[in-house]
DNA sequence: GGCTAAACGTAATGTTATAACCTATCAACC
DNA sequence: GGTTGATAGGTTATAACATTACGTTTAGCC
């Protein structure tokens, strides 16, 4: 078995698409959370505390109901209202986004600050990568500015092939297991 | 009464959100559907048509069932799939677009070329300008490239206040009646 | 005429999301 | 110690968006 490997992936890949030591990921994101909360008299209660960690289980995004199903077969709840709340908590607060193309959730990758985020989603394996985007410098900021547009909120969304699926064989091509 | 305004806008503003003779733009538009579909053999049959008609009618998005009720009230079909068939075979085309923050539809304001659309999503009056997007220079696509992802398609939505709703008492910020 | 492919009509169903109302908990305050 | 207000959660119902499946019609072609 070989060492794991550190949080801090070691290619230039976003997290999504690198290798990398995935348990420690989830508890580096899960305190994260956990500290910002404290800090800002937010409730990471457990239903949301339980959400996050279902969202951190991948970097792929995840249905509504799916999070609904697994909390339910673990006693938190059945209805839609349960999820939607908790993901709507975990969404206001930059601990997950929602990536409108797939209607689904996935955790945030880089909870520290906040940001607008721009995502990569492969077709073929589902995972999602994160990058940060700044608005004002995006293709659309600029037509934005120069027509007088006030942006509040973006969706920056790219699907297509991550370097896994694209090139199966290729070693340099990352190595999240697809 | 003034006189018509020419379609191409006079000042720089993009479309949705500029003044300018909507019924020119709208005639405009679906001639060069039909013209673009009698070019390619693409059938504009009486109900992808009407559903064009519907959307060029504002520039705004409307909903899939908002389509559905206008073409049901004219005795076109009154089940979903046949605006979703409409409204598929409209996108798949180019002559539309699907605007994936507000599960809507818009006709194309660009439908001569091949594009990859960007949006400016105005929330106080529904209005939706579409900006030309080149995926290569955004901000996304340069992360893509560093990250050798390929990307397909690319959902580019601004969602904030047009230059009227901003500053509802300023000649300068365009003229688009909200 | 008979064939095929594309488009359409319709019923049923699947998927995603929210409204509305009530209860539980807890801390601040008198 | 009881009242109050704020926040979170439980539950029912329904709204909103989208697709599957299957049969019929239409248009072009041999």
């Amino acid at each position: 078995m070989p060492p794991a490997l550190p949080v801090d992936t070691p290619s230039d890949l976003p997290l999504g698409f690198a290798e990398h030591d995935h348990a420690a990921c989830r508890r580096a994101a899960l305190d994260r959370a956990a500290a910002r909360c404290a800090e800002g008299r937010l409730q990471l209660t457990p239903v949301r505390r339980r959400v996050l960690e279902i969202l951190l289980e991948a970097h792929a995004a995840q249905g509504a109901y799916d999070v609904l199903e697994r909390l339910s077969a673990e006693g938190m709840g059945s209805q839609p209202p349960v999820a939607y709340r908790a993901l709507k908590f975990l969404t206001d607060h930059g601990f997950a986004h929602r990536i409108e193309r797939l209607n689904a959730y996935v955790a945030c990758a880089h909870p520290e600050a906040a940001h607008d985020p721009g995502f990569m989603i492969c077709r073929t394996c589902g995972l999602v990568a994160e990058a940060p985007i700044e608005p004002a410098r995006s293709a659309l900021g600029r037509s934005a500015a120069e027509t007088g547009f006030t942006i509040e909120k973006t969706v920056m969304e790219a699907e297509g092939l991550c370097p896994s699926c694209r090139d199966p064989h290729d070693p340099e091509a990352a190595g999240a297991p697809c």
